[in-house]
DNA sequence: TGATCTTTATAAAATCTTTATATAAAAAAC
DNA sequence: GTTTTTTATATAAAGATTTTATAAAGATCA
């Protein structure tokens, strides 16, 4: 996961307070947490989370009514946790809007994976990158290239081998490497499709297509796309 | 709920079948049921459901394996009865895309309220909707096109593939994700369905068929539905 | 029967591949 | 160090191929 998704956890108990931390962040998650529902609520309201784990049984006001309030304007994943296994208690957490339900205690393992599944929808395509590079934008869930606000273009091959130079920024990608992932692996010696997909890459994305500076020449090696000034 | 929600029922047993049968019936929900594996999936694949309800011990195969080969193109919720309560089952089950997991026996109003939970979000989508591109309004409610307020007469596949298309706005729809999502995934490879039908569409909604600027090929990937001007 | 879906045929458009040639960079020779 | 030779790269443009658009005929279903 390159940007770890953040969870906060609103529970009055310490010990599970600890448990959740350390199990969470042992996994990668962010975690923020909250010990009563006054301060979850505006913890959520300040800075919204990519997910909600929630204990029913908060001191200070019934779990029921935090989860309505949250879910009058939070849409991310809420999960509930509760002592309480009876059914009406659970039925009504899910009917207000609650995710998923796991009754006190808990499998570590069942609560990751159930956590897994909640995020999953909401975090493959939210976060799926725009790519920033100068005045070029780069947004793979739309198959999407702008220049200067302008739409641009592109063939299918040249957007596969743009898209491939703007994620991997910085590095240097061999003639064969790039071969392989655009055309193919019976392509790894069609150096010249190369030179004329970045010759027309570049005069549809250069600035100055003879001076290039999204795209540098790595001679006898390959290509390079860098995002750097000059 | 305006159209009832489809769930198919894929378990060996008939008792519980019959079970599952009468109380989602009798909860507005369209039932259809399959018996074993085999059956499951081709009803699943013929005529893809909002929901899927998965015993994982079928007869003929693997209850994970089934998982895994729905997950390759269902992307409508699905949710699992076992009796196996063990975690490593569970966590296999939701990992591999299952949207929840239920013991048997299993409390019949906290089905109820999983498969309420699980079906919001994919079907809250439907309700809101009336979609408003320039001077075209697509009403997903009511089933219904308007283009400079005079109605426009629709086939029934024209009218999932324009509603599919809106629905995305912005995004490049793939070949392979039309044809699945609108003929289902044994069409994968029909383009000319394609082809065909975005013709008429365009004959119907586009101000000049002959330049489309709602409905945008890009060749080799696509169509791509856009509202944004130019 | 009439509407709709599927299939076939063909023209047009877009894209990819190949060729040719100019230019630039690296290596070798002096 | 300079010049020559060799190798690698850039680019336009022609040719080949693939993809797309569209009409229209045939099949299917109610």
């Amino acid at each position: 996961m390159i940007n770890p998704a953040e969870i906060l956890i609103i529970d009055d108990e310490v010990q599970m307070r600890k448990l959740l931390e350390i199990t969470l962040q042992s996994n990668g998650y962010t975690v923020t947490l909250a010990t009563n529902a006054k301060e979850g609520l505006i913890m959520a309201a300040n800075h919204p989370p990519d997910m909600i784990i929630l204990d029913l049984g908060l001191p200070d006001e019934d779990g029921h009514s935090v989860l309505q309030k949250l879910r009058e304007w939070y849409t991310n994943p809420i999960l509930i946790l509760s002592v309480q296994s009876n059914e009406e208690d659970i039925i009504k957490a899910l009917d207000s809007g609650a995710n998923d339900y796991l009754t006190k205690p808990f499998r570590t393992g069942e609560l990751l994976a159930r956590i897994r599944s909640a995020l999953r929808d909401n975090f493959t395509e939210e976060k799926n990158a725009i790519l920033n590079y100068k005045d070029l934008h780069i947004d793979l869930a739309l198959r999407l290239v702008k220049k200067n606000n302008e739409l641009i273009k592109l063939t299918a091959t040249e957007y596969t081998l743009l898209a491939l130079f703007a994620k991997n920024e910085g590095k240097v990608l061999t003639h064969h490497y790039l071969l392989r992932e655009v055309w193919g692996p019976g392509f790894m010696n069609q150096s010249q499709y190369l030179r004329v997909f970045v010759a027309q890459l570049r005069k549809k994305i250069e600035n100055d297509p003879n001076r290039p500076t999204l795209i540098i020449t790595e001679s006898g090696v390959g290509y390079r796309f860098v995002a750097g000034d000059e």
